[in-house]
DNA sequence: CGGGTCTTTGACATTCCTCAACTCACGTGG
DNA sequence: CCACGTGAGTTGAGGAATGTCAAAGACCCG
């Protein structure tokens, strides 16, 4: 089910990431793997990672899997605020807080590195291009935020879900986790209607709706869009907000 | 209009506001007050300070009045994504991508202080707590995103606008521009629509119905609220997310 | 006094939600 | 091998929340 090497092989997309956000040092990249081999994990699906409240007191990053991070109202409304993809990390800063503002769930099964607090901040004394990568991360965090705000104050049902398709699309994709027009989609109905704030059953009526236009394919868990730009001029995306990784234009990874 | 002294009076809410995210040493004062008094400007109402796409070289802090952040999509919708409000930043690492994602405009006159990224960079290194600081104040813009996520996708107009200005007066309280159960309020109704993604004319019609249930009274850009535990109540509003303010409960300021 | 912006109101259209049921695939235990 | 249960996806019908259009007040300022 899930392509696995080496641990080498499943920091890759991590490496491969923050080198997109900051160019890392040999000794940078070297560090960060010992860490990440040091601290290995693994969660099934449907797992809660982090409960909002909890104190966090160490750096998750994700090696392979799907997680979310979702908020709950009182009377069980539920939103889920952001997907956090192979290579990404669960807050690199979030330790700052005295307790976390949200959870953590795994959508799929997930193999993930621990790094406790005080290595981390080791870490990131000794090797500066890593601090700067994480930082770059925790602020572009904050744009994709700043995204779904508007995709979820301002778009129309169709535009949301496009729209996150397109995003998803694009942020796996310079990690090597899009296979041509195609990607992993592994994710209900129900969990994408909590993440574009519709209800499960207009969620659906929409998704048909871009099958029907045939702007994407969606069947067995995996997501094909067979012409990206009709389906980023449906969704009204700009990837400005990702331009992160605009760098990534030069030299090709792997 | 703006209560306004000296310099060091200026540069109280941001003083105070870091304060509690991160006690700053003296010297750390010492030299934010410094390097804002070198860097002091003022601008009226309406004005863009940034444009989305602008690469940004400085990092600036509202000493009074309010800003907002906001994105357009091509056909004209805006969305209206965070205030800024006095004492806060525009984004203390937004350097740190090659362009901005969003525009940044004034609701009204406004002071702020601007600081190079050299300099900045200079205070960051030699001045720990303030570094710590900015980067709590990131994390916690982080987290208000994510809130604000929530309230577009899941909370009911009633519930949205309810929210939003227990936010906002739980943001200005702890700096001290809270004056009782009032706070200042300078945003048209049009603005309120934008950041709440209502339409102008339904937006009107809620901000009715909360006067009628006598939880709020707003006018003359002034926002007043009888009783704060029924708003939150009406509103959904759980604290926890602004948590970092947690350390105020102990001193009160002033 | 006139023009602008902001707020308010009414009437109507539309999007999206709710409820309820049915299908389909899959796995489990009798 | 089949009955059953469960979770996910789908469909229909009706209703509630919210948007759109249009116009009228309210207020401010030159």
């Amino acid at each position: 089910m899930r392509s696995q090497g080496n641990e080498g092989g499943l920091a890759q997309a991590v490496v491969r990431r923050l080198n997109l956000l900051r160019p890392l040092s040999e000794s940078a990249v070297a560090a960060l793997e010992r860490a990440i081999s040091e601290g290995l994990f693994r969660a099934g699906p449907g797992e809660d990672l982090v409960a909002e409240g909890d104190p966090i007191d160490s750096v998750r990053v994700v090696l392979s899997g799907w997680l979310f991070r979702h908020k709950t109202l009182e009377d069980g409304r539920r939103q889920i605020v952001n997907f956090i993809l192979p290579g990404e990390t669960c807050d690199a800063h979030a330790y700052l807080l005295p307790a976390i503002d949200h959870s953590i769930s795994t959508a799929t099964s997930v193999a993930y590195a621990e790094i406790k607090r005080p290595h981390f901040e080791t870490l990131m004394a000794s090797e500066r291009t890593l601090a700067e990568a994480f930082m770059c991360e925790t602020v572009l965090n904050n744009a994709i935020q700043r995204e779904w705000t508007i995709n979820l104050g301002r778009r129309a049902a169709l535009e949301k879900v496009a729209h996150l398709f397109c995003e998803i699309y694009e942020r796996l994709r310079p990690v090597g986790h899009a296979d041509g027009n195609s990607c992993s989609f592994p994710v209900t109905q129900m969990d994408l209607a909590d993440a574009t704030g519709l209800s499960v059953v207009h969620l659906n009526r929409t998704v048909q709706e871009l099958r029907a236009a045939g702007l994407i394919i969606l069947r067995e868990r995996t997501l094909t869009i067979p012409d990206l730009d009709a389906l980023k001029s449906a969704a009204l995306f700009s990837p400005g907000y990702l331009q992160l990784y605009r760098q990534s234009k030069g030299p090709s990874p792997q």
